[in-house]
DNA sequence: AATAAAATAGGTGTTTTCCTCGTTTTTGAT
DNA sequence: ATCAAAAACGAGGAAAACACCTATTTTATT
């Protein structure tokens, strides 16, 4: 390997940031920069040395993964986005790989796996684990290369309703609620309705938990 | 520095960990051994061989770090505990300490820092960082030595009332949350409004909202 | 054995949430 | 301009959640 591949890391937590990169390091490839966020990104990005692959952190301040990604479709397609996040989660999967990414680990796995995924986007252009290969992918586009949105909730959720689930994970009443979006409490009601029906939840607690599980809202 | 100071890490997120355990030894330290949660801790520890200082997550499977701590305060009192964490909480700091860690850091903190962290534990035998210096240690015991719980809502909730929010953050209704834990609907009652009242909390999303801010359960 | 404190449980009423049926208004496409 | 679909809104009622008050049982302490 005469030129070592270019990574750059964004992450917001920087001990975790720094061990990745010392392990990155140890697998042979050249860390290019680090940056905290989407924003920090953008800044440090440099067109006349551009990073191979990116590991991108799916949950930031500022400028989340999935915007980030998206950006970079738009404006550095060469470089490759691999996404990179702490649980499992289908729909955040299926957004980031819509969204441009070219593969996606959980960071619960071994060193050496990372090398094999790093490895694979570098040389094949992608890499889909066994979690996207066998559970996703299929379900991105339908058969006629229509999207399918059975799997991906996400697509199923339009802004109103995900305004509502942010509102909805606090301790407001629905009333509340509607008077803060200036509607009728009846249209809240039927937000909440189209939610549980939409997500197969039955009740708003559901609703919280679906919020933080996909990431809507942070709590901490 | 002729003997290197003995490290152990124990953390579920394995590349997190690998990652973390490569620093450290870049920090001239030794790492003993890391572990996925406390469970693979007591098995992997060796009596004739000990580490000097522990870097434990709090949030794990089987048996999280609050447990842990405790449980090396009585088997292994010499091995000091370094508390890690991804997030600034308060009261999860206030339970560390009280069950027996040398010290606390989140993990967004510059690699140096955590050196510091460690040699101050190894030397002076605590490290009490800027946040817990300046907000918490006093509010862990009142003027006259007697504890003080303001602040600290853990020492305020009982073993009942834990699983009890546990089981609320859930789409449990009360009746159904009253025959799990075979009481009266009544008594769920009476175990909610001694929560609304310790944790000035006004309805069950307030419940859920806490319970998971303060890993009593984990979402993901 | 007496007593205090905590845990458990009941009664009753209000508010919020959830549900089922609708109607009106807005929007977009032809 | 017209039609169809989506969004907003409404009445009314059942179930769940919340509030306030009291009573019994259990536990711990002296």
């Amino acid at each position: 390997m005469n030129q070592p591949i270019k990574v750059a890391l964004v992450d917001d937590h920087v001990l975790l940031r720094k061990g990745l990169a010392d392990l990155v390091r140890g697998l042979d490839y050249e860390v290019l920069f680090e940056a905290d966020n989407g924003m920090d990104l953008v800044a440090k990005l440099d067109k006349d040395n551009q990073p191979d692959i990116i590991l991108m952190d799916i949950n930031m301040p500022n400028r989340d993964g999935f915007e980030s990604t998206l950006w970079l479709k738009e404006n550095y397609p060469l470089v490759r986005v691999l996404a990179l996040t702490m649980y499992e989660d289908e729909d955040s999967v299926i957004r980031m790989i819509r969204n441009g990414a070219r593969g996606y680990v959980v960071k619960d796995i071994e060193p050496q796996h990372l090398k094999y995924a790093i490895d694979a986007i570098y040389s094949k252009g992608f890499y889909y684990s066994d979690l996207v290969t066998g559970k996703l992918v299929h379900s991105l586009w339908d058969k006629d290369g229509s999207e399918k949105s059975e799997y991906n909730v996400f697509s199923k959720l339009n802004d109103r309703e995900i305004h509502f689930l942010k509102l909805a994970t606090s301790e407001m009443t629905y009333k509340e609620i509607a008077s803060e979006m200036n509607l009728s409490v009846r249209t809240i009601d039927g937000y909440r309705d189209a939610l549980f029906d939409k997500l197969n939840i039955k009740s708003r607690v559901g609703l919280v938990l679906f919020a933080i599980r996909h990431g809507i809202v942070r709590v901490n």
